[in-house]
DNA sequence: GGATCGCACTTTGCATACAGTCGTCGATAA
DNA sequence: TTATCGACGACTGTATGCAAAGTGCGATCC
């Protein structure tokens, strides 16, 4: 029987539960806000939200919950939530932080990182780079984001990749804001970060990672 | 009168709105799970909690979902909360997280403090050690807590503060767990600190901060 | 005796209901 | 005409209700 065969090498991972609908909620409204159809101000009523995701106030609740945790909204008491309004000088002091969580994060991934690690990050870029001359910007987004998120697994901290993450999308919100055109990530810089981090060169690897914040702010303060 | 004078002269501020039951239901969780009395893995019931609290289950979840975001309980869809259990490797990584903002958080206060910032820390840490000689814990926690909140505040970056806070009370957590005795900070280390604050020597006061947490490293593993 | 199936209880997830608070608009009086 | 007071409407904060999912225990069968 093939059966035994699939029982004795099928990897078993904890299946996938339903996903809460909390969940799904806070996914379309940070979608919403990224994308700008909530603009910073904007005040979020949640029977309106509730209304038009179909669902009731309590999961749009949670979801406002945790993005004033994360810094999406402000929560103001007995008023309800409105979509940030960053500041200059807030901006500036995420993308300090963004810096330092980037640059440990190059650090680290640079120490540990195998060869074969260091192959699929080429990978993810390659796909970057294709998605970025074809012109389509979803997908060089995500190849983006899948970048971070593996130079995050190869340094191995889950704490630290979890607050570069949060404050990562934020800072990404905000660039948007003033340059819709791009927000795929500079791949000739990544290619650089991927050498070093393939000749476990640490140090070169937090200061390419602190380059390519500073570059990004000197072009948000451009705008 | 003397009425048009307090008018006057009276700082007006933004005045305190009505604290949610979700904020004290908050404080009063993380308090029970720093103090040991919910111990790791304990499953959370939201019927419990709020006849044992005198609310109604909505505050609760509202708090619970907030201290998941923060890394104090795990949320089981469809089962509840536990408290968190922390690994040995999940407590180096945070460990490691604490030195990165600490040390970042000391290195922008010695650039930017005022004589008289240094003044006010002096302060907090004579405290701190008036407290900790009479053997007051409470007092003296309180104290370590205002000094590194006040640290922050001359640092001038609030979103590296707030994430500095909620990773040093997580380490608080873990670190009480393997000793009580001591969570109050050493206050010898601090004075140096201030000293390097004080003389603007950003690179010192560096250095100093991530020693100080190293030390708490050492003092966690050897438990 | 041991393993398996099924049932009942517990607990969460989501929806709905109710009360308190805040902002706004209009009426009234100076 | 303008400032102040009061009532109305809207929205949040909290409580409760209901259905689905999960767990544990006991009965049953091998």
């Amino acid at each position: 029987m093939t059966h035994s065969v699939t029982m004795r090498t099928a990897v078993i991972r904890p299946l996938q539960r339903p996903v809460p609908l909390r969940q799904s909620v806070y996914d379309a409204l940070i979608d919403l806000i990224v994308r700008g159809e909530l603009p910073p101000g904007q005040h979020m009523v949640e029977t309106d939200l509730a209304r038009q995701l179909g669902v009731s106030r309590q999961p749009i609740r949670e979801a406002l919950h945790r993005m004033e945790a994360e810094g999406w909204v402000d929560l103001r008491p007995s008023q309800g939530a409105f979509v940030h309004v960053p500041t200059d000088s807030e901006v500036d002091e995420l993308l300090d932080v963004r810096a330092l969580l980037e640059a440990e994060t190059a650090r680290l991934a640079a120490r540990a990182a195998s060869p074969a690690e260091a192959a699929r990050l080429r990978e993810i870029s390659a796909e970057g780079v294709a998605a970025a001359e074809q012109g389509d910007l979803g997908r060089a987004v995500a190849a983006n984001e899948a970048f971070h998120a593996e130079v995050a697994v190869v340094a191995g901290n889950s704490v630290l990749a979890e607050l570069a993450d949060i404050v990562g999308r934020r800072v990404q919100w905000y660039y948007r804001m003033v340059a819709p055109e791009r927000g795929s990530g500079s791949w000739v810089e990544h290619a650089e970060l991927i050498d070093a981090i393939e000749a476990s060169d640490p140090e070169r690897a937090q200061l390419l990672a602190r380059q390519h914040t500073e570059r990004t702010r000197d072009a948000y303060h451009r705008s």
